[in-house]
RNA sequence: AGAUCCGUAGCUCAGCCUGGUUAGAGCACUACACUGAUAAUGUAGGGGUCACCAGUUCAAAUCUGGUCGGGUCUACCA
């Protein structure tokens, strides 16, 4: 016995998650898919490692299922993708993790518990959700690699990253230098831009905000601004709301293009007249309009309104090297402990003229914009508040006063307030008022953060800036505007890569220094570092590294490496620097370090001393992640290769948006809106799921996601997949088709066959091309119409009979091989983006076929497109018919003639004999959709045609250009008669405005709009018209259709099996009667029976209504001869 | 603050690159119909200042500039 088709009672698509699941892990199914293609053009794809210590959400289903339907794709088109998984497992998210959890601070470490102790939590809480993650990529259906992952915190991963700081180092891209970091005193420790960017660290508040009065010195460069005010005192105007930054003031600066002016006017505080110096823009915002040019004789203490004069007006470039008096002169801020030449206006574009004066007052130490002019300008640095958030001694009356309330002191005296009274007192200040902006709080003591000078670690990126732009553009970025905009811009500006982080669990700095830093020594590999380790013991002597002499250091964290002391080239002791790297470095180098370090390459000297796969796979072909990540893991797999190997690490990123939820607000655990990813794919199915993420939107538009979406994906798609494989399934199990027949050549097909395989196979080449584009969100949405529109609702609609009717034989064959082909195409073409689905569809027509031998849908090859089987003709004629059909239907609905109904005749406008040929060809479809017994087609000839010219503006508006409007009303004008010239002669001569314009044929359209007397309904250049007749005769055929519906859902009630012959008797009533005697032979065939009888009396039966007739119709099964 | 994406029907989205005269589809709603595969489908109906303003053009949802609103990233500044 052949092997039947499995049939269901429902689509359940979790159910078949969970079957197809058994059987991915029975038969390997994902190490299969990689081995098949063993000796295969590799396709490589990394994975960006997620971070295990938290639950994963729905957010990482999207990202996942793009990177896994690429790789599927990838796969059956005959490459080999292998897919190493990873997990990041340092970083400051782990650590909060784990001191939340300890409840400790980060002061705690090294105090109450041992680094070695925290170390080992981290170590622990990393892989804590691991779990999770493995069931979330089982059950989504993500195929990649996690029995040999790579680990960032392994001794073996952290060696290869000191490999590469190693060489950069070697290239001189790795220098320590000061930066200024946000440092929050409170909590005594630098902030990493993530702690900044923690929910609710940005808060409004209230400051004392002071413009301060720079008084200029006289001199060579600033002699234009004594000229002016005719040589009274100049003040250069400063605005700052941190006037506790004031006494470490160092220069001022302005920008080189924006307006400056010089202004009279009074001291508002001191009402001494003064000069001053401001953006011309922000006049407006000091000086009041009514108040230029009063009388300055006028002024005095009492006078509400200030008096003030334009004196000059020139560019900041202009004040460039002005020199000022310092404002606030105390032992500690001397230029000379500053270093460098201080007190000078200095120019630079960030300048705005947004807020403030348009002159900034600069602190080196305090801002980072601040610090890198004052490097430029060599104006020097002075830090005078310590690391508690003090001012340090030698500052007079501010002396050790905290710049801001850190400790919570109920007495606490703003200091920032008497900084300005003394201003005020001293004519140093304008304006003194409290002004509210935002500002970042240390998220964990709510006090404000400070900007501060740390020493810090850089990698000299912008060394190479123009090559990395350079590469960029060799990328493919999907969407391109992310790689051209963001990522293009974020180059563009790109600053060095500060590496350091002060923090416990990570990759440690492997540099050792001096204690004098005048000498360094950089490690690139553990036996480097035990040679050294040997080495220094060897010259310093006595205890050194006892503990690492035997074994080698075996654990590369912290605390061990700190233990370490290596000896310099002179023969002093070495000290690691303390600092950790930012774990983006981890991520970025894993192209590198998922390989590990092969010792023989290292020992050679190779300059990719990585273990083999390497070789194969370097630089990706494909990367996805979150559009998060451009300036996150883009950007730094991007620097590295850029940096190690003058390359590209990837050829194409996709970049997807985000999830927000169904109101378009961004997911949080806050808001209580996240989607649990778990209980999404038990319930609705991970394919569902999938197909949804991927087809709503473009997977870089951001998503609003609604389970609606699913559900909707669920019925209307899967059902209906699935509906139309249930009706194949139902009748080539009776038929016991099993595709054993001969394939017959598509000549041999009807043409309905020709015309759905011709359709399949334009979607086949669409689908693949978008694939190729990585759009798989256009595939999808193609695939979906094809399946809805085309093949469930077209071919099998029209072909239905098809199937349960008559024997056997060609026509019956055809229609299996058809449909057959047809499923187990879309079974392959969506299998990239729903797995399961696709592979249960596959599996169940193969399993009877045996066409394949690969016992998965992910093994064999995606469809390849065969152009001879496309023909563009017939699928326009299809749409006619289609077109057709439905004007057909409404017409009917509009005079309330059921399709039941069968109608006499459609009568076609035909404009050309080709339509007509188009036409004729699918007129018996037409004619069964819609139930007419012809189609006439009306030419020219008739007479009955009144056609609608309507000008092509297209074609016309390129000649024509300003006549347009003119022409359009002529054309708009047109006869009938003229028309029919126009058709003769193929030209028109026209006048427009006394011109003589000669219209062709081809810059019009000319459609048919009526035929007068019928009932017509259009559609472009279709028109139909319905006789609508009801001949008694066409009465009685009706009656007898009906007829037959109410026999067949008879049979259905009764639950008869499709071939059940049945015996049927009707009670004789009025006219119903001759219906039955004319097509009783009709009802019989269609409804299966044996024997139709026309009773007078009906005891038993159904009562039904036909055409408003009530009748009486026993049914019975007949039994079997 | 800079960059970027988005704004079309109640909702989700096409169309925009390459301007062309009734702006489409699905969902939802209403009514009718169809069905021996269908949780499907068909027909009809209501529902749109294509965010706004200006410009270019014979012609703008589409091109240009600006504004507003939303998202994201980066930065945080006197």
């Amino acid at each position: 016995m052949a092997a039947s088709y499995r049939e269901y009672q429902q689509l359940n698509l979790p159910s078949i998650e969970a079957e197809i699941l058994t059987k991915w892990a029975e038969y390997q199914a994902f190490e299969k898919s990689v081995s098949l293609r063993e000796g295969a053009t590799p396709f490589v794809f990394y994975e960006g490692p997620p971070s295990a210590n938290g639950m994963p959400g729905i957010h990482h289903v999207i990202s996942r299922t793009l990177k896994d339907l690429v790789c599927r794709y990838k796969t059956m088109k005959g490459y080999q993708v292998k897919r190493k998984g990873g997990w990041d497992t340092h970083g400051l998210p782990i650590e909060l993790g784990v001191e939340k959890e300890l409840g400790i601070t980060k002061e705690d470490i090294g105090k109450t518990i041992s680094v070695e102790e925290y170390n080992q939590k981290c170590r622990q809480a990393v892989l804590r959700f691991k779990d999770k993650w493995d069931d979330l990529t089982n059950k989504m259906g993500y195929w990649v690699d996690l029995n040999d992952p790579y680990i960032t915190f392994e001794n073996n991963y952290i060696e290869t990253l000191w490999w590469c700081l190693k060489r950069l180092y070697e290239k001189g891209l790795l220098y320590k230098s000061v930066s200024i970091q946000p440092y929050s005193p409170a909590a005594g420790t630098g902030l990493s831009s993530h702690e900044l960017n923690q929910p609710g660290t940005y808060k409004d508040v209230k400051d004392t905000s002071v413009v301060a009065m720079f008084k200029a010195v006289r001199d060579d460069k600033s002699r234009f601004l004594f000229d002016a005010a005719g040589d009274e005192e100049v003040f250069f105007m400063a605005w700052t709301t941190t006037p506790w930054t004031l006494p470490s003031n160092l220069g001022l600066t302005a920008g080189p293009k924006i307006d400056y002016v010089l202004v009279r006017t009074f001291n508002p505080y001191t009402h001494l007249p003064v000069s001053v110096v401001l953006a011309k823009a922000l006049v407006a915002k000091y000086f009041k309009a009514e108040g230029e040019n009063a009388d300055f004789a006028d002024y005095s203490a009492e006078s509400k309104l200030l008096p003030w004069k334009t004196l000059s007006e020139f560019k900041g470039s202009d004040l460039e090297g002005c020199r000022y008096e310092q404002l606030l002169p105390f032992d500690a801020n001397t230029a000379q402990r500053a270093g460098g030449d201080p007190f000078r206006v200095l120019n630079d574009t960030f300048v705005t003229t947004e807020d403030g004066t348009g002159i900034v007052h600069t602190a080196p130490a305090f801002g980072a914009d601040d610090y890198k002019v004052g490097r430029k300008y060599n104006i020097g640095i002075l830090t005078l508040v310590d690391r508690e958030g003090k001012f340090v001694d030698g500052l007079g009356e501010f002396s050790k006063r905290f710049v801001k309330n850190y400790k919570d002191d109920p007495a606490y005296v703003d200091v920032n307030v008497d900084i300005s009274v003394k201003l005020k007192k001293e004519n140093r200040a304008f304006k003194v008022e409290k002004y509210e902006h935002s500002y970042p709080h240390c998220w964990r003591t709510d006090k404000p953060v400070l900007y501060y000078p740390l020493d810090a670690w850089f990698i000299k990126t912008t060394a190479i800036k123009d090559r990395m732009v350079q590469l960029n553009k060799t990328i493919n970025w999907k969407p391109k505007a992310t790689g051209e905009g963001r990522f293009g811009n974020w180059l563009e500006n790109m600053v060095d890569w500060n590496l350091s982080r002060s923090r416990f669990w990570g990759t440690p700095l492997p540099i050792w220094r001096t204690e004098d830093g005048s000498e360094e020594k950089c490690i690139g590999s553990i036996n480097e570092l035990n040679t050294e380790i040997r080495k220094a013991n060897e010259v310093l002597g006595g205890d050194i590294n006892k503990h690492y002499l035997h074994d080698g250091i075996l654990d590369l964290h912290k605390p061990y490496v700190d233990e370490v002391i290596l000896v310099s080239a002179s023969g002093k002791p070495m000290r690691r620097e303390p600092d950790l790297i930012d774990v983006w470095f981890d991520s970025g180098a894993m192209p590198y370090a998922q390989w590990g370090l092969n010792q023989e390459k290292l020992a050679a000297g190779d300059e990719r001393p990585f273990n083999a796969p390497f070789d194969q796979n370097f630089p990706a072909d494909f990367i996805a992640e979150g559009v998060d990540q451009t300036r996150g893991w883009f950007y730094t797999l991007h620097a590295l290769g850029a940096l190690l190997y003058d390359s590209v690490a990837y050829k194409t990123v996709v970049s997807n948006g985000l999830v927000l939820d169904r109101n378009g607000n961004k997911m949080s655990k806050r808001l209580g809106n996240v989607v649990d990813p778990f209980k999404t794919i038990e319930t609705f199915g991970a394919d569902a799921t999938r197909w949804y993420l991927i087809t709503n939107a473009s997977p870089w538009d951001s998503l609003k996601f609604d389970l609606e979406g699913i559900r909707e994906v669920q019925r209307k798609f899967f059902g209906t997949l699935y509906n139309t494989y249930q009706f194949f399934a139902l009748y080539a199990n009776v038929d016991k088709f099993s595709f054993s027949e001969k394939y017959i050549p598509l000549d041999q097909r009807p043409e309905i066959d020709r015309w759905i395989l011709s359709s399949l196979n334009t979607l086949v080449k669409e689908a693949t091309a978008a694939f190729d584009d990585y759009e798989p969100t256009i595939a999808g949405r193609l695939v979906e119409d094809f399946v809805d529109e085309h093949l469930s609702n077209w071919y099998v609609r029209l072909c239905r009979r098809r199937f349960w009717k008559g024997e056997y034989e060609h026509d019956k064959i055809c229609a299996y091989q058809t449909l057959y082909e047809c499923l187990e195409t879309i079974s392959r073409l969506i299998a990239p983006v729903s797995p399961f689905f696709a592979d249960w569809l596959f599996g169940n027509l193969n399993s009877v076929s045996n066409r394949f031998t690969e016992g998965s849908v992910h093994h064999v090859l995606y469809p390849e497109v065969n152009t001879s089987v496309i023909d563009p003709a017939l699928e326009e004629r299809m749409q006619l018919a289609q077109d057709a059909s439905s004007l057909v239907l409404s017409l009917r609905k509009k005079v309330n003639i059921k399709v039941r109904q069968p109608l006499q005749r459609v009568l076609v406008p035909v404009l050309n004999s080709s339509m007509q040929t188009q036409l004729q060809k699918v007129e018996d479809l037409i004619k069964s959709e819609v139930n007419v017994k012809e189609v006439q087609y009306l030419t020219d000839a008739d007479g009955f045609i009144k056609k609608k010219i309507k000008p092509n503006f297209q074609a016309l508006g390129k000649r024509l250009g300003n006549k347009m409007k003119a022409v359009t009303s002529a054309i708009n004008a047109f006869t009938q008669a003229e028309i029919a010239t126009l058709e003769k002669e193929g030209s028109y001569s026209l006048e427009i405005d006394s011109e003589p314009l000669i219209l062709q044929i081809h810059e019009v359209e000319i459609t048919s709009e009526d035929v007068p007397g019928w009932m017509v309904s259009s559609k472009g250049p279709l028109t139909v018209a319905l006789d609508v007749t009801v001949t008694p005769e066409l009465e009685q055929e009706g009656n007898a259709r009906e007829l037959v519906n109410r026999i067949q859902k008879i049979r259905k009630d009764n639950g008869y099996d499709l071939t059940d012959r049945i015996l049927v008797k009707l009670s004789k009533a009025g006219t119903l009667a001759d219906s039955i005697k004319q097509f009783g032979h009709y009802i019989k065939a269609e409804v299966l029976a044996d024997k139709l009888e026309l009773v007078e009396e009906l005891e038993e039966g159904t009562a039904i209504e036909v055409n408003e007739q009530a009748i009486k119709v026993w049914v019975d099964k007949a039994t079997r001869s």
